[in-house]
DNA sequence: TGCGGATAGTAAGTATACTTATTAAATTAT
DNA sequence: ATAATTTAATAAGTATACTTACTATCCGCA
């Protein structure tokens, strides 16, 4: 048999390589534990946003969650499509659409969060228990380190809101 | 000011995003010390593998770098629109496409190299030194012992090959 | 007061990355 | 040997996630 990888490959040394295989493997995980609600990471992300800040902008929600202003329209449209999400004009600022959970959002939340936190367990169980903390805390000095390197960054500043 | 965080946010402590913010970051990253190539990972990756396995199939290439049948197409089809690769149908099984390099692909592959090498320390620089091994150890045991979760597995088995 | 720049959101285009369905070819089983 | 199954690749559809370009609105300032 020609032209067999005997073993590792050099790209597997790298870790963007590992990091976009983990990224798709941790997504699979997400999408089998939630199986039957219809709901992506990213969604999920929004909505418990939504949940914590309540009425925020588009804008806001997307430096929360990480996305571009361009990403998260998509998001919403879909949410809001499922009624899991209403888009209201802001009064003061006529460009400003601000979010609000539905009450259907809510419950799905609260109905999908335990499975959620299975695939969470789910993508660490190969690690001893010991080493979880370890890894979320490197993950969050890479993120935060690296944050300026993304055009948006999640940061969520303790600085002023700029709600409605 | 209303609706601000005071803490952190629940989403903030899931590995799952973490690991989605972390792949974008790793991205940009990349993108950003290699423009001018207009190459992406992805892509990368692909031309990697080939330069690593020449004369594999569009199959054994996805297996190799974890995608699957349907992304693949896609990526061999702008790396060959650029003269990077060539796509020929096996003689030996006419359902196959059998990859090569095109030396304009070896080429890009030299020149691109320095600048991956880059993005990748780039990436790793808010961890101390030291904390690389364990890092990437991580994220090796992560991505192997999640394996069978994504329908794209990247293992690359030390079983037989249908290669040609 | 009105104009120039900044900002929120959308639109269009590209690239992963998945799904299911389809086609063509090879392999297996009867 | 032919039928049934499997397989490699493609196609179509959905969802991130980015880019640049555009629209509408707001704000600072002369």
């Amino acid at each position: 048999m020609p032209n067999k990888p005997s073993k590792h490959v050099s790209f597997d040394l790298l870790p963007g390589h590992y990091i976009r295989r983990l990224q798709q493997i941790s997504v699979a995980i997400f999408l089998q534990e939630t199986e039957g609600f219809g709901i992506t990471p990213v969604q999920f992300a929004a909505l418990s946003a939504l949940e914590e800040f309540p009425q925020i902008d588009q804008k806001t929600l997307a430096n929360t969650i990480g996305l571009d202003t361009s990403t998260i329209g998509g998001v919403i449209d879909r949410l809001e499509s499922r009624n899991l999400v209403k888009r209201n004009l802001s009064i003061k600022d006529r460009r400003v659409h601000v979010l609000t959970l539905t009450s259907e959002g809510k419950h799905l939340l609260e109905d999908i969060n335990p499975q959620v936190i299975k695939a969470q367990q789910r993508i660490l169980s190969p690690l001893k228990k010991s080493q979880h903390a370890a890894l979320i805390e490197m993950l969050d000095t890479l993120v935060n380190g690296n944050n300026e390197a993304s055009r948006a960054p999640s940061s969520i500043k303790t600085s002023e809101s700029n709600i409605n």
